[in-house]
DNA sequence: ATTACTAAGCACCGAGTAA
DNA sequence: TTTACTCGGTGCTTAGTAA
């Protein structure tokens, strides 16, 4: 994949063809490229070949969106940008969502002696039993993607005879909550593809929901450390 | 300028040729690169033609670091993921530096008629006739840069028979100071080219000096709303 | 108006060579 | 080793054409 094919990708996210499909020529495509109407075109082709991008052809015009693997591409080359300009800078994002009650996969893997062990070294506690589920609110899922290229203290996965588990990454997090005062907590977010993105967990060495006396809708705030 | 001289440059930035000059060969830069050695080379003679790097050639290979312009040139890139990414997040930047004396010119443009109203119109306050300098500490030098990339409150340059006056941005924020409490201010970033990095300026309603009875050498700390 | 193909031209890549 | 040429071949761009 060459640096032009990338940046005809970049054209079409700022155009808007991450959230949703536009709707779009080759002859409107090749006045953003700066190229023939040809190029464009190409270009377009290409993409949809290396898995870029969906494309649907109608008789004036195509409807193009990015795929999965075409957001990584492109958050790939953010990263590198982020790692030029803020490689040392941190900062922090606030997050607001709800509580919800999440499938009971928290609880299982937080007792795994695989991940049990990582958390005890890495964040220095063995965690309660139990994620405390959050999903966020429309403005936080925006903020959520910060996560994506902030450093993290990364999980690693491992494999029993059975299954492979996946890794994860961490962040150190503030609960803006009265009685959330001096108790340690950090984001979990697991590294499997198909992730929600408006949902995010909080693991700690206690039982939060009680600590901070919290029910299914109540809303949270979070300060992270990215 | 095509996509593959951008590559080229962002490499060398990750290379670390932004802030001072590194050795590298043609036949080193040549695998980050992943072409040919005469590749590698031209590319190097191209960027520099474009003048986008300096670079001084040795008989063991050359030095080069890149200019202004070409850091210009990342940064425009590195705005558009911003926005393919960020454009809807506002995050929080911490900033702390010592207050020092300026140079007088804060007192004098924010009493130019030209300023003065856009202030009024944008920040919704006439600035008290000075700013409060900060030098910012090393690791706030970093993080300042994020502005650089944040959406900002516009103020417009302009002309008078005898000069022209540059514009500027301003940024929201909160003086992490007892008595700040209420009083609105903000950081102001004037365009000019030359300006240094390291020193950022607050405009407020009110003689910040006297109201937060700061000294020069007197640690601030700021969160500025990008 | 579209998209997609073909074909000609040219620009770029990289091997080879010189300093 | 270097950098900086030259030069041949390849592959990309774009004009033209078809559907």
């Amino acid at each position: 994949m060459d640096a032009e094919t990338i940046f005809s990708l970049r054209k079409l996210a700022l155009l808007g063809a991450m959230e949703q499909p536009i709707k779009l020529s080759a002859a409107s495509f090749s006045e953003t490229l700066k190229s023939s109407v040809q190029t464009a075109a190409r270009r377009l082709q290409e993409m949809e070949r290396e898995g870029l991008i969906y494309r649907r052809i109608m008789v004036d015009g195509q409807w193009v969106m990015l795929t999965r693997r075409g957001i990584d591409v492109l958050k790939a080359e953010c990263q590198e940008y982020r790692q030029i300009f803020f490689a040392k800078t941190n900062l922090e994002v606030e997050l607001v969502g709800k509580v919800i009650t999440g499938l009971g996969e928290g609880k299982y893997y937080t007792t795994l002696e695989g991940y049990k062990r990582q958390f005890k070294r890495k964040l220095g506690f063995f965690p309660f039993p139990g994620t405390l589920n959050i999903k966020l609110d429309a403005r936080s899922i925006e903020a959520r993607r910060m996560l994506d290229f902030a450093n993290a203290i990364r999980i690693e996965g491992f494999k029993t005879p059975k299954r492979t588990f996946g890794g994860g990454r961490c962040y150190p997090c503030e609960i803006l909550h009265e009685r959330a005062k001096g108790i340690r907590s950090f984001v979990i977010i697991p590294e499997r593809t198909h992730y929600p993105d408006d949902i995010i967990e909080i693991i700690s060495p206690v039982f939060l929901r009680k600590e901070l006396q919290l029910n299914d809708g109540d809303y949270l705030a979070l300060r992270v450390k990215v």
